[in-house]
DNA sequence: AAAACAATATCTACAATGTAGAGGAAATTA
DNA sequence: TAATTTCCTCTACATTGTAGATATTGTTTT
């Protein structure tokens, strides 16, 4: 089926966050643990989309949480990364690799 | 003045292989390049339109070549990186640097 | 139970980047 | 000067990036 589409650099942070999250992958521990890894601020807005995005392509799927918050709040949607994702993130990795060992040896330091 | 953005990834792919190409970049040397280092062609289109814009934000500058050509055809428009382009390639480097670490360690191999 | 509050997610819009392909320019050669 | 070759320009549209305002859904307060 699949059109072996290559994922955008934001894409792939954020699956990877998710990756590292495990279980507590949802909004804001994603966008807490991508605010680290990307070394800036990403919106709530710009996170979301891009997490609806993943879904509907079937690397992400979400389950929505139960509400036993403490104080109070809507429940959490959980993100988990699908197999589909992993592969597609693996072969974003592949064409990574040459531009890391490029901008690694090329000097720039 | 710079407003700091970033570099989409392709961007950078295309910055690293006009480095890497030094006096012998212009179009269609780029292109082969980009190939082996992507994995998979791109066409003519996309490339000059990335390096226009490239061109516009000062990341790139160009000058026309002599038109020494042995058989035929419009002179060549050699392209190279500008301090500003590789300080901005330099500043992508570092935020890539977690995505690849992570990557590489969240197995995915 | 209504009002205030808190925590989270959805929606809408627009900007930037990615991608293609048809077509135009400039030089060489027949 | 017409044909051929090599390379670049233009236009258009798809995808991804980014933001902010707003809606939901619980809990706590009054």
């Amino acid at each position: 089926m699949s059109k072996e589409k290559f994922l955008g650099e934001f894409e792939q942070f954020v699956l990877l966050a998710i990756l590292k999250l495990g279980e507590s992958a949802y909004g804001s521990t994603i966008r807490q643990l991508l605010a680290e890894i990307i070394g800036r601020d990403v919106t709530i807005g710009a996170l979301y989309t891009t997490l609806d995005r993943l879904e509907a392509k079937g690397l992400l799927e979400s389950k929505i949480g139960e509400a036993t918050a403490e104080r109070g709040g809507r429940a959490k949607k959980y993100f988990k990364v699908t197999a589909q994702g992993q592969s597609a993130l693996k072969r974003s990795k592949q064409a990574l690799s040459s531009l890391w060992q490029g901008l690694t040896l090329k000097v720039l330091d």
